[in-house]
DNA sequence: AGCACGCCGACT
DNA sequence: GTCGGCGTGCTC
């Protein structure tokens, strides 16, 4: 026995080739959950020789063997674990790594960064097609033979249960009815041993196969195809056949043609005869038939066309970002709106593609299900991924396999699309680069794509191009420090102009009761005036629903949300109180709930009162509104877009929905409500947004040359500096302003901010959890750099309480890795703190 | 995140 | 007496 001890992992090379199959293999895996740290596990023999590093495979996981689950092999190794015995992986999903070592550098690099878990990460990266479903089944016991045992309903249910082959517990449970406790009933089944619960794991994913027709290879020799042209005159049918394929399929022209085949449904057309005829044909062999997996997204032409012809201003333009290319790797383009990005864009995507590297160009969700995507697609054809939110998750994973396979060298998406596998990026263009969009919120990671994107390019030595009317602060301050290049574009395309902008006192036309409702006789008039003259006008207000607010007039009750601090909006159509926080719905009081008035008034106005009215001032004129309620629906925004493009339309409402990247030719007048809302929000971003929200929304108006624009912006106080900026489009003046503000303040770019929210059901735990945590924190990092707690602007959401703590980092100062590192730790205190338990926190970095 | 285990109130 | 409520802690 003695003697075989020397499976001993050895340093001695000769040794340990000579043992490599006796050692066991054991992966790290990320495990699709929120626990800071990977799970070890053991690779069974078989498997020891075909997995790698970023497969997926599926695991047992937790008590029993009740759970399975995917995983990503993040790491493989000899060592096994020293204080528990390590499972059995079940079974290897990928023969080839799904996730690339890139992706695995990114996926580390954001847990750590965004303070959060690498399961998080896993979570948002793969669509989730790519994670396998465990569902639990069950299934009548075959060698059950006690029913005296059971109950009447039990009987039943066993009875319907013979019938089918397994069922899910939600489907046994509808059947059992809504009273039972499905749980208690399965528990009582099995253990009379009546039924077997079982684990049923299935890839979600299924692709949708087409089938085509190609001619047999023999007859893509000119010799053959006419023998066999010749052989069928006595079958004219199926001579009919082959000339068709042949008109849309020219063999003899191109013969690799026929390798891709035709689609089944062109050739058989809707005769009948002509699909015996086929059938015959793929019998004698002179067709053959297969199966491909067709695109989802099949409705764009193949060929791409040839390049696009820029303007001077555009040509120069990219120019100089390919110039600074050389020396940077992140440019900057601050072109004004209807400049023509886009075709800068597109000249330097194609000039990427052709040196054989990959693209990827991200877009803010809204701007992306419409108007840029058909150009790029006129131009790029199928050989472009689109990666969205609206598109269902296995045109997702079809995306995903697309940039593996190299269908995809150049994918258009949202904030996720970081995710996407590529391995050899050229160039990455981050599209109106400004929007707040890019940051993802709620579940964690609360990355911004845009600071993944220049990540990412650094990895792979991507160049990053940053495009915006309006830069943020922070990207057009580093361009200003030469970190990044600067290119910019004053210009607006075919040399339309830049609209006339102006300013409506509604202070004064209320004094002067000119006023009607919301609308001031200045806008009013100019809306009569475009509707007149057959052009279009779009209307922004930035809140949903018809009115903010409820109150009685007797005794200032306002409708308030159960669970959250904040007032119901009323919303019309749906006649009924909504909370925009937690979707919580009322029916309206007719009365007063507390004083029974029946003086209940709506105050304020949002998109859905002003459609409302609009339909009261101008009878006839064609309303749409665009906001959050209107566009649910799987292509309401589009057939809005749509609508509105045709001319089907006079005025369009909207909120910030209507700002982002639309470009219509017959657009002249544009109307902003309640500017001074968004001036005045408390946030010391609140004057970058409003002049970038108010530049964006007015360049919608008179995009196109001879047809100068208007944009009328109602406000209470015409003097602040920040509408004079927009009027004269001055971003410079703005960013020298606020620059000075940031940094008198220490605010970002000066200083990282990261915010720490803490949250209870109960206000006082809440309070004391965070009072701690700051105290903790200001002990290390000073009075300066912690700041708070405070509740924010909304104090409860779903019946939670919240304390906000930031913590500001000066730049180019505090190791902020250090510093994260030990917020965590005093995190960790907090939260393993018995007086202080049920508190989460939540890490927000670089919070906006 | 789930899910089991465990310790206290309202019911056959 | 039990059923079941949810607080607590663990998962390789």
């Amino acid at each position: 026995m003695d003697n075989f001890q020397i499976k001993e992992p050895s340093s001695d090379p000769i040794f340990h080739s000579f043992d490599k199959e006796e050692v066991t293999l054991f992966a790290d895996l990320i495990l699709p959950i929120p626990v800071p740290r990977m799970f070890t596990y053991r690779i069974p023999r078989g498997m020891a020789e075909i997995v790698k590093i970023g497969a997926r495979v599926i695991v047992p996981f937790g008590k029993r063997n009740s759970r399975v689950m995917t995983a990503i092999v993040a790491n493989l190794h000899n060592s096994p674990p020293v204080n528990y015995q390590a499972r059995y992986v079940t079974e290897l999903l990928d023969e080839y790594p799904l996730v690339n070592n890139s992706q695995l550098e990114l996926f580390r690099w954001m847990a750590d960064y965004y303070m959060c878990c690498i399961g998080d990460v896993m979570n948002v990266a793969l669509p989730s097609g790519l994670k396998i479903s465990s569902q639990s089944k069950v299934q009548y016991n075959p060698d059950f033979d006690y029913p005296e045992l059971l109950t009447e309903q039990e009987v039943l249910l066993l009875a319907e249960l013979k019938k089918q082959s397994a069922l899910t517990y939600d489907e046994l449970a509808r059947l059992a009815g809504e009273t039972t406790n499905i749980a208690a009933l399965i528990k009582s089944l099995v253990g009379k041993k009546a039924i077997i619960v079982f684990e049923e794991v299935r890839e979600k994913y299924v692709p949708k196969m087409i089938r085509k027709l190609r001619l047999h290879r023999t007859y893509e020799e000119r010799e053959q195809l006419l023998m066999l042209l010749k052989r069928l005159e006595k079958l004219p049918k199926q001579q009919e056949v082959v000339m068709r394929y042949l008109r849309h399929v020219p063999v003899q022209v191109n013969p690799a043609l026929n390798q891709k085949g035709l689609d089944k449904s062109i050739l058989n057309q809707d005769d009948a005869l002509s699909q015996s005829s086929l059938q015959t044909l793929v019998k004698n062999a002179v067709f053959e038939s297969f199966e491909v997996i067709q695109p989802r997204f099949s409705d764009s032409n193949s060929g791409a066309q040839p390049e696009i012809k820029l303007t001077e201003h555009q040509q120069r333009a990219a120019d100089e970002i390919m110039a600074q290319f050389a020396e940077q790797n992140t440019v900057l383009l601050h072109g004004v709106t209807g400049s023509g990005k886009t075709e800068v864009y597109i000249h330097l995507i194609q000039q990427a593609l052709a040196s054989g590297s990959q693209v990827l160009y991200l877009l803010p969700e809204i701007a992306l299900t419409t108007q840029i995507v058909v150009r790029l697609q006129r131009v790029f054809g199928d050989k472009m991924g689109i990666y969205h939110s609206k598109f269902s998750d296995n045109e997702r994973v079809e995306v995903w396999k697309g940039v593996v396979s190299g269908q995809y060298q150049f994918v258009v998406g949202v904030r996720s699309a970081v995710f996407l596998p590529f391995d050899n990026l050229g160039l990455i263009i981050v599209d109106e680069e400004h929007e707040t969009s890019y940051k993802q919120h709620d579940p964690a990671p609360r990355y911004h794509a845009r600071d993944v994107a220049l990540m990412i390019g650094h990895w792979q030595q991507a160049k990053v191009l940053l495009g915006s009317a309006t830069p943020s602060l922070e990207s057009y301050f580093l361009a200003k420090q030469r970190r990044y290049g600067l290119v910019e574009l004053h210009h607006r395309f075919g040399d339309a102009t830049l609209p006339t902008i102006l300013l409506v006192d509604v202070k004064r036309e209320k004094r002067q009761k000119t006023m009607k409702s919301e609308f001031s006789s200045a806008l009013h008039d100019a809306l009569a005036e475009n509707i007149e003259r057959k052009e279009q006008s779009i209307l922004f207000q930035n809140r949903r629903g018809y009115s903010p607010y409820m109150q009685c007039e007797d005794c200032d009750w306002t409708a308030e949300c159960l669970n959250c601090a904040v007032s119901l909006t009323y919303h019309q159509r749906d006649a009924e109180l909504r909370c925009h926080y937690c979707g919580h719905k009322e029916e309206v009081p007719r009365t007063c709930p507390t004083c029974g008035s029946t003086k209940v008034k709506t105050i304020g106005f949002g998109t859905e009162k002003l459609e409302d009215q609009l339909q009261i001032f101008f009878p006839g004129s064609r309303v749409l509104r665009m906001d959050l309620d209107t566009t649910r629906a799987k292509d309401a925004y589009g057939q809005i877009i749509r609508e509105f493009e045709r001319g089907g339309v006079d005025i369009l409402v909207g909120t910030q929905m209507i700002t982002k990247g639309l470009d219509f030719d017959n657009v002249s007048l544009v109307g902003i409500f309640d500017a001074d809302r968004m001036i005045r929000f408390p946030d010391f971003r609140a004057t970058e947004r409003a002049f970038q929200m108010l530049t964006q929304v007015s360049g919608r108006a008179g995009r196109r040359a001879g047809r100068q624009g208007t944009v009328l912006i109602q406000t209470a106080n015409p003097d602040q500096s920040i509408l004079q900026k927009v009027i004269q489009n001055d971003y410079r003046g703005l960013y020298n302003e606020e620059i000075q503000e940031r940094q008198d303040f220490n605010y970002p770019p000066f200083s990282r901010l990261i915010k720490l929210t803490v949250r209870h059901m109960d206000k006082h735990t809440s309070q004391r959890a965070a009072e701690r945590l700051a105290a903790d924190l200001t002990q290390t990092l000073g009075p300066t750099r912690v700041l708070g707690p405070e509740q924010p602007l909304v104090e409860r959401i779903r019946n939670q309480f919240l304390f906000d703590i930031l913590i500001k980092l000066e730049r180019d100062k505090v190791n902020v890795k250090a510093v994260k590192a030990y917020i965590r730790e005093r995190i960790n205190d907090i939260l393993t703190d018995k007086g202080l338990r049920q508190v989460s926190i939540i890490a927000d970095v670089d919070c906006l």
